[in-house]
DNA sequence: ATGTTC
């Protein structure tokens, strides 16, 4: 089998050529410097993005991020667009973990206060917000309770006094999506979730305190409430086991076949199903579903982090100025109007571990960003950096206004467990002035900064590409991890 | 990512 060929188009852009296979129906389209190419070559991850390229109703490009890397069906770091009226809907295009996604708070708090408590403050962190595989909440919801979470998001957490209504502005789509519906939700999913809100779950998903390190774009830094020197704290987290489920379902229920599915792809993980039948409008109610339940999950999170530092700081959480920056997802498919060559067209966008990064022109009338564009959260590796970004005019017409969710994965989670001790991770970061609060040594292996790619990087390719522009760069100062 | 192999 020969290799896929890359195509260098400019400093930042590779291509693979539609004439490459001849079921392609579009090129694909990968964002990558030079340094972040050496990573791809030869990897798993381009096939995948040569079979999202064949899909029926595709538009444009199937496209890569710089964060790129192997993932069930579509890559993770995936964009891909599909015709509303002719184009399908697909869960392995959204990710197993419907909308994980990343919440920035911002503080006034000087990070020089925060450092003497950081022990304690992971400590509590760790005690108050269940961080692990299988970890229970400490309240459980009931089902009338899970069918307002289901259907409306953080209007319910405002309505029980877990959001402020500036949470909501602050919030990807106010954090309720609309079209959702917990009939097409099963037991089983329903089951998982019921104790699961409030929790942090594993693997990648953390809670850092972090400093602001730098501003590098002082405009929209300050128009987003971020200053250098300030503590923000950042949390990573989805649907937990109630999205899995979802995903799982829907993943069952295509591959069975019936009115709508998509036969003869080429892998069978990409199984998906057309938008407008009635298996495809299920999944997308039940997608929407879970994705509400993400957002209380992230939600409640914060209304936990507020009592805690104000706890431990002995401050009034009023007088900390703590206020979501924004709460974004990188695992979802939406509906949106966008310009494909001369045509303006109605899509399914499915990001997958790729970030929606409108700028000002694309925020609705009334919205708080329609200056800059609201704010993009991309979380780096636990030891190095995570930045904030804003969008461009430029990705509405490359990349469908979508840019990186994060380093990317560079080492599989078996490969780094075997080449990291943990102990050796935790002694580094210490020395660097960041302390881990993890659930299991186990965890800090598989996330050590040496399994990612260089965050710099990635962010260098979204700047230097037009996709996206750097605001700020927060470097960690507390961890804790699942 | 995930009651980490239905």
């Amino acid at each position: 089998m020969p290799e896929i060929p890359l195509e260098r188009v400019d400093d930042n852009t590779l291509a693979i050529p539609e004439t490459w296979n001849p079921e392609m129906k579009v090129p694909g389209i990968i964002y990558a410097n030079r340094e972040i190419e050496k990573s791809l070559v030869g990897d798993r991850s381009l096939d995948q993005v040569v079979n999202v390229a064949m899909l029926p109703g595709i538009v444009k490009a199937s496209m890569g991020m710089p964060d790129i890397h192997w993932g069930y069906g579509f890559p993770i770091g995936g964009v891909a667009g599909f015709d509303l009226k002719e184009g399908i809907i697909s869960p392995g295009g959204v990710g197993y973990d419907i909308n994980c996604g990343v919440t920035l708070i911002g503080t006034d708090l000087n990070i020089e206060e925060i450092r003497p408590h950081i022990k304690e403050l992971l400590e509590r962190i760790f005690l108050k917000i269940p961080s692990g595989m299988s970890r229970k909440a400490s309240f459980k919801i009931n089902d009338h309770q899970m069918d307002e979470i289901l259907s409306t998001g953080l209007q319910w957490a405002v309505s029980e006094g877990y959001a402020t209504k500036d949470d909501i502005l602050h919030t990807e789509d106010g954090g309720r999506m609309q079209k959702s519906d917990p009939v097409n939700v099963s037991p089983e999913a329903r089951k998982r979730g019921l104790n699961q809100l409030g929790t942090l779950g594993s693997g990648n998903h953390f809670l850092e305190i972090q400093a602001v390190e730098q501003i590098m774009d002082m405009e929209r830094g300050s128009s987003f409430n971020l200053h250098e020197g300030k503590a923000t704290i950042m949390i990573h987290t989805g649907s937990r086991g109630l999205g899995h489920q979802v995903a799982t379902d829907f993943v069952r229920e295509i591959q069975t076949g019936g009115e709508g599915v998509v036969a003869d792809v080429n892998d069978r993980q990409l199984s998906s199903v057309y938008f407008q039948s009635d298996m495809g409008q299920r999944y997308y109610e039940a997608m929407n579903a879970a994705a509400n339940f993400a957002f209380v999950n992230r939600q409640i999170i914060v209304s936990e982090i507020r009592s805690v530092f104000g706890e431990v700081l002995h401050i009034d959480p009023q007088e900390m100025g703590m206020r979501i920056v924004y709460s974004l997802a990188h695992n979802m498919a939406r509906v949106e109007r966008h310009n494909v060559g001369k045509k303006s067209m109605d899509l399914v966008v499915h990001r997958k571990g790729a970030t929606r990064a409108f700028p000002g022109s694309k925020m609705e009338n009334g919205s708080i960003f329609r200056r800059y564009g609201h704010p993009v959260i991309i979380p780096g590796d636990m030891g190095t950096a995570s930045y904030v970004l804003a969008g461009t005019q430029e990705n509405l017409e490359k990349s469908f206004g979508s840019t990186c969710h994060g380093a990317g994965r560079l080492l599989s989670r078996k490969k780094s467990f075997e080449s990291f001790s943990s102990s050796e991770v935790i002694e580094k970061m210490n020395r660097s002035g960041i302390f881990i609060k993890a659930a299991s040594p186990g965890v800090v292996s598989e996330e050590a900064p040496g399994s990612y790619k260089n965050i710099d990087e990635v962010v260098a390719t979204v700047a230097g590409s037009g996709l996206s522009i750097p605001v700020a760069r927060l470097i960690p100062v507390g961890v804790v991890k699942g």
